[in-house]
DNA sequence: ATTGGTTTATTGGTTGAACCAGTAAACCAT
DNA sequence: ATGGTTTACTGGTTCAACCAATAAACCAAT
């Protein structure tokens, strides 16, 4: 894969106002600067405070109802949510971007050491020979990236499992460790392991051996998680 | 607990006009009546052509930005994207509501069944003194409604479980199946099983016996989904 | 022919001032 | 005490602008 890179990447989307005010209330939400049950000042009020149009306030806290963390009543005000009763996964993407969000992420990796190999074994019950025309073209091919081919073969063993849920949560799950997937690929030795992994979880699935399959992504991810909570310790 | 309530027993909360537009385009997009790659009409179009105001407008796109569904480009415009490279679990409530919406639901329930009993039994391992005095405040209270009691022994749970991500994912299972957790205990016999489940889940977390707290909320687990596929079969 | 800068039309982002619509609290009549 | 009415306040929507980023067309220099 090309090296050094790691500067223009990313288009560094410079945020916009809107978002900024997310932010700003998401933060205060969370640390209980604001406790659940608080009734914000009206709109009107907020977007004086901030010197900014009440629309942009507006579009600010839909998003935070979208969370969950604020409930908007008409005619009535905005009211804080304890978050602990939210329903939105999205809330561990800002829990896990704050100071001491390394927590979080741990929760997920926690979380996903439980899903993905169930995933991987649902696949190998399931999978159509679609799928597994799928998964091979992916795997043998000379040309490609390899971690542009770990993700597609994820996404392909999830698509295979039938579930939506997992396709879904394995997205989540990509973007949260986004940074620290392009780390892992940087090392010799962890593409060497995926090259591996990919060959094994083939065979398993094509041999609908789904016990196998569990075991084989299980390993991986044990694996590629030590990696990351490497990578955690070092840049926190 | 109070029966008969059926009726009044939510505030019908009425649409809101930018829920609306939310509505209509994410049906769109879901039924790929909109393909990902589409590029939409400008803000001012889609405003003139929904009779509605921009800023109005805008607020819908704004959420299906959050969910992923939409790309808002600044300057250059906005773009449906491919909702199965979505990492946002609130798709799910969507695809839930449409038309063949119960595939959805059974794979949520499948993923339940593989997360909820591991959190039971992570919380048996880390459960503090604390988590043990409330469970038990809360199981034996003789004045409470079974269903609440229900409810916040698995909030307690997945509290001692001391991963953030299953409270949260707890919060969706319960919002999810609001409706159908209020029909399972209409019945006597399901309200008796969850007494028992009770009981039983409080001595293993007690006795920290993990193996058995996870074993003991599988088996209600089980019994939950074979009620609520039953209700799912009867009211489609 | 390619590169790099400039212009221009288009599109999302933001603003200000209104008015509509729902809520809760105070008030009043019964 | 109960039920209806008024009133002040708050979120929802509208309208008419202007700001800012993008892409495409254009142009100039190499």
């Amino acid at each position: 894969m090309m090296p050094g890179n790691t500067v223009f990447a990313q288009p560094l989307a410079r945020s916009r106002l809107h978002e900024e005010i997310v932010s700003i209330l998401q933060k205060q939400i969370l640390t209980g600067m604001l406790a659940p049950g608080t009734r914000l000042p009206p709109e009107r009020e907020l977007a004086e405070s901030l010197q900014v149009n009440r629309a942009t306030v507006r579009e600010a806290l839909r998003k935070l109802e979208h969370v969950e963390l604020l409930d908007i009543r008409h005619g009535d005000g905005v009211y804080v949510r304890d978050y602990m009763e939210s329903g939105s996964i999205d809330l561990i993407r800002v829990v896990s971007g704050m100071d001491d969000g390394n927590g979080a992420l741990l929760d997920v990796l926690e979380v996903r050491r439980i899903m993905v190999p169930e995933m991987a074994r649902l696949a190998a019950m399931r999978r159509s020979s679609a799928d597994l025309a799928d998964l091979e073209r992916i795997i043998f091919r000379e040309d490609s990236v390899v971690m542009e081919q770990d993700i597609q073969v994820h996404r392909v063993i999830a698509r295979a499992s039938g579930n939506l849920l997992y396709t879904i949560m394995l997205n989540f799950f990509n973007q949260l460790f986004r940074d620290h997937v392009l780390l892992y690929f940087e090392k010799k030795q962890n593409i060497e392991r995926s090259l591996a992994f990919h060959r094994d979880i083939f065979a398993a699935i094509r041999d609908q051996k789904s016990g196998e399959a569990r075991r084989i992504m299980q390993e991986v991810l044990l694996f590629a998680e030590a990696a990351v909570k490497e990578s955690m310790a070092r840049q926190p």
